[in-house]
DNA sequence: TCACTATATTGCTAAGCAGTGATATAGTCA
DNA sequence: TGACTATATCACTGCTTAGCAATATAGTGA
């Protein structure tokens, strides 16, 4: 199958799709928990000791970035483990970052110069 | 194939900035302007026109894409013209793409295997 | 000056959502 | 069975924001 080569406008639909995964990325909470299973797969109770938050907090989360389908969750006796599902998603965080770094060192050479 | 240098958690700081960019993105109607924009700058009113948006809706988005300085404005005269002034957005947005296609790939062989 | 155009802003409504405490569900072990 | 643990869900509050109509601002040309 062939895809779009450049530039072409998406369709509604994968806009849509596109806006929603951002739309899971744009909470601090939800990259905070990508981080700490970037360092291998961890429990509810893992991550919630790991980065201080609530559990119910944590769960809502996870259930947010399962339905993304950026994580996956696998049933252990009475555990949930969950693992990196998506891992394009630092790929993403490195190019912001970069990015966001870049816009500092403009601004401050633009405040500075 | 290079190896990011080993993660470290970012600082919340970072953490924000990155949230507060894919915030920007996660929105529809401003990935449709920046896609139009992708063409080449233009006015409030060539976008007004091109999309089928409100006047002050897109003014909002723009002003919005404007502080993330994710596009830039320009005055000429009784105009204001807009253009990309973080480019990364369309690599952005081709990575999320391939992932969501993959993901509907995998749907459909999840469905029909 | 006035009329006209292009853009920005204001005030509003409705919807969405993060975070929380309480509670429900489900698994384990005695 | 019952006590205990891990996780999910419910009900709620407060905050944010997209979209809109109306209005304000600013530039142009007469």
């Amino acid at each position: 199958m062939k895809k779009s080569p450049a530039h072409r406008p998406l369709e509604p639909a994968q806009l849509a799709a596109v806006a929603d995964l951002f739309s899971v990325l744009s909470e601090p909470s939800r990259l905070r928990i990508l981080q700490f299973l970037q360092r291998g797969p961890a429990t509810v109770t893992q991550i919630v000791e790991g980065l201080h938050l609530k559990q119910a907090n944590v769960s809502k989360q996870l259930g947010i970035l399962t339905t993304a389908r950026v994580v996956e969750r696998q049933q252990q006796g009475n555990f949930a483990r969950y693992s990196i599902a998506m891992p394009l998603v630092f790929d993403l965080c490195a190019l912001v970052c970069k990015s966001v770094a870049d816009l500092a060192a403009r601004h401050a050479k633009a405040l500075a110069p």
